[in-house]
RNA sequence: GGGCGCGUAGCUCAGCGGAAGAGCAACGGCCUUACAAGCCGUCGGUCGCAGGUUCGAAUCCUGCCGCGCCCA
């Protein structure tokens, strides 16, 4: 024990012990039943950690310490996600490179010093091999803060989602998928995002308000002219905010009530400008309200559109194509001299220019009626883009997810999904709904296949036919054996690589799959699926799921979504969801300003435990600001635990506690975890507790077993707290009764622990204030592991961590216990210091006479302890009362100076 | 527009049917043989608003208002 105890470089000191001994390693010869098995979210390695990152992985960590010291063998690996978009574009701008997959493997390419205003171009394979390698750093400096941080995870259980391992598991899964026919292509409009020329699946939409203009346009009836107005009489006006799709219109839409279009039902009308003619249909999708209550139903304009396309089995008339812009070509349905001469002006431009030259053609043929009207709507967007989403038409793979199940389909995927939800077990219990709302809202299947570089490729291959065409229904899948695989490089079984590209040969799917393919499996890859299918029965199906509340929709779903169709289970039994951290001033924080906290940083200035006090106190599921007072109060709390310890094994608690004790083995009985002996426990076997449990047999004062009766009561609100995920109020009420036993026990039993009294007075205080701190250091172990291991570490063998948890049987004293003994003790000292202080008195100045009028019962309640507060509060004589009333009243009289 | 959550002391938040709480801040003290980066004490609130249920409501119900998130 040091002379001045000190909280700095605790996290060094006790993080290179935990390495070095093992303390936190899996023991996997442990039986499901034994473990408790962590789905850790793999942070995205794309950038710096945020103060985010270390207040939810703390809650985590918190609870895994907890299972850890209840005896379970916790399984709790790392991983990282560095597959996808975030890394693609991390890469281009750290190296101001871009992938340019024609080009040749370069072996000997080193991106510049500093990178350059034009990105250089790069093969795929250089491209990749730069992400790996600037992912390898950002994972060396984040293992590097978690191991500060404190986290207990096994770091020997690591995973990266695009490693060997990651990527063979997800082809795998992917292709059990296909097997069975819930995964399958499809060429369908597809929800596309021009700037990153990739589809997008719905659980990465976001509405964003755009701004717009209703163009009030007409349409013709009667016989065709020459793209210009003729028998304006006969128009069709409609309202649109997309008037450079009026080439790919293929009907005009109105409800089935609407009376105002009834007879045009049936008929067609002929487009301005191009002359198309298409006909006037009737669907109860149509608003009435909306604009002229007619509306035109272009491939594709929305998702409405869509729907109207394949409900009413309209012909598709795309004209954007995947970069943006309009077709070069003339489409064939346009058929006019006049159009097609229109069409020459718009071929290749962008959408935006398509519609200001349509706008202004319109306009020249006194086909814009009227004023355009600006409007503001939600458009759709991807949520990492800034342009709004087009739908153009291509051949992607999907995962059946009920999406395209009707509202009323029973016993399908849908409800099975729902289901799942039902069974698991949520914490906060009210996030349930945002599942069960995400599910019933979804609008279509999975779609997992994406136009980038990076990522796990889709693993398939497709025969040509003997014009070199593209068989797509029949896909060529590689033998197990061989995964994972690059469909682009590796060939399929049964062909050579003469044969890419050639008719009557293959061709490699160019594809790669949505990360939240991969990120769905993390349950598989960490417990080693299909790679060791032992250990993956030793943790699967796994016990918790930690995840923030914004990804529910995406990591959650999909994760138990593959593990239903894989292994018809839930992926684990309790999801845990984190809230936000918040400014402040309750805003983002912003790189601009600068004001932005590097965890790191926090780590150093308060200590890592402080910074763990804060997290662990933001309840689960809330949001919680960003505050450093938290800190410091949490840095002031390890200093008290540090000094309180310093303070009760310097009176002489451990003398007592050892010859008293004698061979206890109770604990590694409780652990229940098979032969154990001194070697294994060393490797971190179990829970261990050399020093043995203190002798309370000594313990005689009534004071000292009130304090124990309400350390039982602690003890229970903590356990049951923690078993319920709630590490916020186990904290608090530890955090309460410490500081409690600090301020009013620890003053009361000092003079009697010197052993100022007698001796079975001073044994029985030590006694206590053993049993106490034994059971104090093990609560604080999992929010404040590094000030609890060391202070631990002055009295008792082996890793706090690896002590088991407080029992309450281990404070049962054998009499009955008053806890009225300690309340009005506490409150007359109370009532004793308020006095002196407010005559502004020295805390030490002696009490010449007090005074306590009570009810009968608390004055016998302080007789039990009167030499106590007498000692503490240096009083003279006490004089008692009984009280007409029944309240406490001090009354102090004659201090002297 | 729908779902969910939240409006309690200057700030951050507990409490969620039985006398309004904690910490921080503010203010006033105390060198007290564990801790002055400490300790003691004091001040501070129509529990968002309006109804209702109840012997009793911050707590349950209804409706508003405001904030946030998720989804249309």
């Amino acid at each position: 024990m040091p002379e001045k105890p000190t909280l700095d470089g605790l996290e060094d000191r006790w993080a290179r012990v935990w390495e070095d001994e093992g303390t936190y390693a899996f023991d996997r010869s442990a039986t499901r039943e034994q473990v408790f098995s962590v789905d850790t979210p793999p942070p995205t390695v794309s950038g710096s950690l945020h103060v985010g990152h270390v207040f939810s992985y703390t809650h985590t960590d918190i609870v895994a310490r907890f299972q850890r010291m209840r005896g379970k063998k916790v399984f709790y690996p790392m991983g990282w996600d560095d597959n996808g978009l975030p890394t693609e574009r991390r890469v281009q701008n750290f190296y101001g490179v871009r992938c340019e997959p024609s080009l040749p493997y370069d072996p000997d390419f080193t991106p510049p010093e500093k990178p350059g205003k034009q990105q250089i171009p790069v093969s795929r394979k250089n491209f990749v091999e730069l992400c790996e390698t600037l992912t390898a750093e950002d994972e060396k400096a984040f293992e590097a803060l978690w191991r500060r941080n404190g986290l207990s995870v096994d770091w020997s259980h690591g995973y990266q989602t695009i490693d060997a391992r990651a990527r063979a598991i997800s082809q795998r899964a992917f292709l059990h998928n296909v097997e069975r026919g819930q995964a399958y292509v499809s060429m369908a409009p597809t929800l596309w995002d021009v700037t990153f020329r990739t589809a997008v699946a719905q659980a990465e939409l976001e509405d964003r308000e755009h701004t717009g203009a209703w163009h009030r346009i007409a349409y013709h009836r009667g016989e065709p002219g020459d793209g210009g107005p003729n028998g304006a009489s006969d128009d069709v006006f409609i309202e649109t905010t997309r008037p450079e799709l009026i080439p790919a219109c293929v009907a005009l839409i109105a409800h089935p009530d609407d009376e105002r279009y009834q007879p045009l039902f049936g008929t067609t009308v002929r487009s301005p400008l191009f002359d198309v003619e298409v006909p006037v249909l009737a669907h109860p999708a149509a608003e009435m309200e909306r604009g002229a209550g007619i509306a035109m139903c272009c491939t594709f304009g929305d998702l409405t559109d869509v729907a109207w396309w394949r409900e009413l089995d309209l012909p598709n008339r795309t004209i954007i194509n995947r970069d943006g812009r309009l077709l070069r070509d003339t489409p064939d349905w346009i058929t006019s001299e006049a159009g097609r001469q229109r069409w020459e002006e718009l071929a290749g431009a962008t959408v935006h220019t398509a519609k200001e030259r349509i706008v202004a053609m319109l306009q020249e043929t006194g086909e814009l009626v009227g004023d355009v009207r600006p409007v503001t709507r939600p458009v759709k967007f991807y949520e990492k883009g800034d342009k709004p989403l087009e739908i153009v038409s291509s051949r992607q793979w999907y995962i059946r997810n009920g999406g395209r199940e009707a509202a009323g389909d029973h016993a399908g995927v849908r409800d099975e999904m729902l289901a799942r939800g039902r069974e698991l077990a949520w914490h906060p219990e009210y996030m349930r709904h945002r599942y069960e709302d995400w599910v019933r809202g979804l609008n279509g299947d999975w779609l997992v296949s994406r136009q980038r570089f990076f990522g796990v490729p889709v693993p398939v291959w497709y025969p040509l036919d003997g014009d070199g065409e593209v068989i797509p229904d029949k896909p060529l899948t590689p033998d197990d054996a061989a995964l994972p695989v690059d469909p682009t490089t590796d060939v399929p079984p049964g062909y050579t690589a003469e044969q890419r590209d050639v008719p009557g040969g293959f061709t490699g799917d160019p594809d790669v799959l949505d990360t939240w393919a991969t990120s769905s499996l993390t349950p598989q890859i960490a417990g080693l699926w299909s790679v060791d299918d032992d250990l993956f029965a030793r943790v699967f199906p796994m016990d918790l799921r930690p995840q923030g509340h914004d990804i529910i929709r995406t990591w959650l779903f999909s994760t138990v979504l593959r593990s239903h169709l894989e292994h018809d289970s839930l992926p684990w039994a309790h999801a845990a969801l984190s809230g936000w951290i918040l400014d402040p001033d309750r805003k983002k924080m912003s790189k601009s300003k600068g004001n932005v906290v590097t965890p790191m940083g926090l780590l150093e200035e308060f200590g890592s435990d402080a910074v763990r006090y804060w997290a662990a106190g933001g309840r689960p599921g809330v949001d919680t600001a960003f505050d450093r007072g938290q800190m410091k109060v949490g840095r002031r709390l390890a200093m008290k635990l540090l000094n309180a310890s310093k303070f009760i094994l310097g009176v002489g608690v451990g003398d007592t506690q050892r010859s008293g004790a004698g061979p206890v083995d109770g604990d590694t009985q409780r652990s229940g975890a098979g032969p154990v002996d001194g070697d294994t426990q060393r490797s971190g076997a179990g829970p261990v507790d050399a020093g043995g449990e203190p002798d309370l047999s000594a313990v005689s004062a009534p004071l000292d077993r009130a304090l124990l009766a309400r350390l039982t009561e602690v003890v229970e609100k903590a356990t049951a707290a923690l078993d319920d995920y709630d590490y916020a109020v186990a904290l608090e009420v530890t955090e309460q009764f410490f500081w409690f036993f600090c301020d009013d026990y620890l003053e009361l039993v000092k003079s009697r622990a010197y052993g100022e009294f007698d001796e079975a007075g001073r044994d029985s205080a030590r006694a206590t204030l053993a049993a106490a701190l034994r059971v104090l250091q093990r609560l604080f172990a999992p929010v404040l592991p590094f000030v609890a291991e060391e202070v631990w570490s002055w009295w008792q063998e082996g890793s706090v961590h690896l002590a088991s948890w407080p029992d309450i049987h281990e404070l049962a004293t054998s009499a009955e216990a008053d806890p009225q003994v300690l309340t009005v003790a506490s409150d007359v000292i109370g009532g004793i210091r308020r006095a002196k202080s407010e005559q502004k008195l020295s805390i030490r100045t002696e009490v010449e006479s007090l005074s306590v009028q009570a009810a009968p019962a608390a004055l016998e309640a302080l007789r039990e302890a009167l030499a106590d507060v007498r000692a503490a509060g240096r009083v003279r004589d006490v004089e008692l009362v009984v009280s007409s009333d029944g309240e406490l009243v001090t009354t102090v009289g004659g201090p002297t100076a």
